[in-house]
RNA sequence: GGAGAGAUGGCCGAGCGGUCGAAGGCGCAGCACUGGAAAUGCUGUUUAGGGGUGACUCUAACGAGGGUUCGAAUCCCUCUCUCUCCGCCA
């Protein structure tokens, strides 16, 4: 959520700065319900100053013996008209924060213009791509003698599911210990387990609600929780309604968690193999910063899920997201982009982003500035520290040889018992 | 699932329907005292929103939401969470 003050001081502005990422700012209707606000609220805490003075006049009276029934008299219909202006004003109130909850993150000023992914702009490449002496082939294909089963997973649930069996199960389990190891060990972080279903608090905390229900899996039945579709939610609202005292920050978590997503099917992009999945497994950094040093924490965060791809020798680069594709509630973001010989692509593997205060002043997640000792808005930050399916992937395709083996990556090889190659059919 | 108890400020803990944003204590901050400190004393110490250039002022909040009332921390209803006992369970 934008600071409201934006909104009643510097509409065109504000207005301009969300033009930039193809955001049309409703100004006159923002500005008329904003004029009407401040004449009802005005009106209703007149009102109530008015009931507030006489119930104690009555009170003072009653107490010293004398007749309130004047008083009384004086009061009636003023109960009446304050309900009125009161439900009045909270209708309008509710109004206005829907309106504030739809309206996405001002881009910072370093996020480049643009309008799709095509004007993302490439800021570093690390690792040349092997070069094949062979064909080599997609995941799918080197899985197919069993390590991965996307039939079963149709039959037990439906499409985009995946099952997998085996050395390459466990493999996807290494990398997983892998990530947090070296992110704990390394980089600073503590780890965090947290539930995997969650409230609407919460997810309106994160920016995922009200706008993006649709692409979340709901549960049915008393229970009003909706599948996480990313650690961010749970780890980040773990400061939601809080203040925090100056010296525990920066707090930098990393958790593992599934993420259920059910937009994945609606595009019709990336139907074959488990790059775009309903459920996915990964390991994802968060911090908690103050506010003036969230850009020095997004360059760090960054940093830190480009040492996954570093250390298990994967190609890749990293784009700074133009402002067309940036996320709802992100104000810059780097994506991390693996390099699959097949696709003879870079492709999505990390999403890094600073959202500033958006995401804090939706979950009231401050912190008490020494300086000023008051509460202040802190600034969060998330990035995939790698989405684990994905890397597996990566993995399977770089790692090849033409048996259709898969050689173990130096750093995971502790992980797998010291295993050199692993086959992927299933045993 | 059954039975019961509870939820008040950073923490502990009072609170008869009225002047209660809330006694008292602890903690914390400032000042005094001191060579310095301890002890002691005094003062201050929630959050959000509105209005005002500002001094300031108004409104709201005692787990959440509704209700009764001129007036609710206090009475009524619903819900959530915590604790105890029983049952069940990885």
């Amino acid at each position: 959520m934008l600071d409201p003050k934006l909104l009643r001081t510097e509409i065109e502005k504000t207005a301009d700065q969300l033009a930039r990422r193809g955001y049309t700012l409703n100004r006159a209707l923002i500005s008329t319900l904003e004029e009407r606000r401040k004449d009802l609220q005005i009106h209703t805490q007149q009102l109530q100053n008015e009931r507030n003075t006489h119930s104690k006049t009555i009170g003072r009276a009653k107490a010293t013996g004398q007749n309130i029934q004047p008083l009384m008299d004086e009061v009636a219909g003023l109960g009446e008209q304050l309900k009125q202006t009161e439900t009045e004003l909270e209708t309008l109130q509710a109004q206005l924060l829907a309106i504030q909850l739809d309206i996405p993150n001002i881009p910072h000023t370093t996020t480049p213009n643009g309008t799709n992914e095509a004007d993302n702009q490439e800021i570093r490449r690390w690792g040349e791509p092997r070069q094949f002496p062979f064909p080599p082939r997609d995941h799918v294909d080197l899985g197919a003698e069993g390590g991965l089963d996307f039939e079963a997973a149709a039959k037990i649930t439906g499409s985009r599911f995946t099952v997998i069996h085996g050395q390459l199960a466990r493999m996807h389990r290494a990398l997983i210990q892998f990530m947090l190891d070296l992110h704990t060990q390394e980089h600073g972080y503590r780890e965090v387990y947290v539930p995997y279903l969650v409230n609407t608090d919460s997810l309106q905390g994160t920016g995922q609600l009200p706008k993006f229900e649709a692409d979340l899996f709901k549960l049915s039945g008393e229970f009003n929780y909706h599948l996480i579709p990313t650690a961010e939610v749970p780890v980040t609202n773990l400061v939601r309604d809080r203040i925090l005292d100056a010296e525990c920050l920066p707090l930098r978590h990393v958790c593992h968690t599934p993420c259920f997503r059910s937009e994945a099917g609606s595009y019709g992009k990336d139907v074959r193999g488990m790059i775009r999945q309903h459920q996915f497994e990964k390991v994802e950094l968060v911090q908690i910063v103050r506010p003036e040093e969230s850009y020095k924490a997004l360059e760090a965060l960054t940093r830190h899920a480009e040492t996954v791809l570093q250390r298990l020798e994967l190609p890749y680069r990293v784009v700074a997201l133009c402002t067309g594709d940036l996320g709802f509630a992100a104000a810059k973001t780097y994506d991390l982009e693996v390099w699959l010989p097949t696709q003879k692509k870079y492709r999505e593997i990390s999403s890094c982003s600073n959202f500033e205060d958006f995401q804090a002043r939706r979950m009231r997640a401050r912190w008490r500035n020494s300086t000023t000792g008051k509460p202040e808005l802190v600034h969060t930050l998330n990035g995939s520290g790698l989405a684990v399916g994905r890397t597996l992937v990566a993995i399977m395709e770089n790692y090849q040889d033409e048996h259709g083996h898969i050689q173990v990556p130096e750093a995971l090889k502790p992980y797998l018992g010291g295993l050199e190659f692993i086959v992927p059919d299933g045993r």
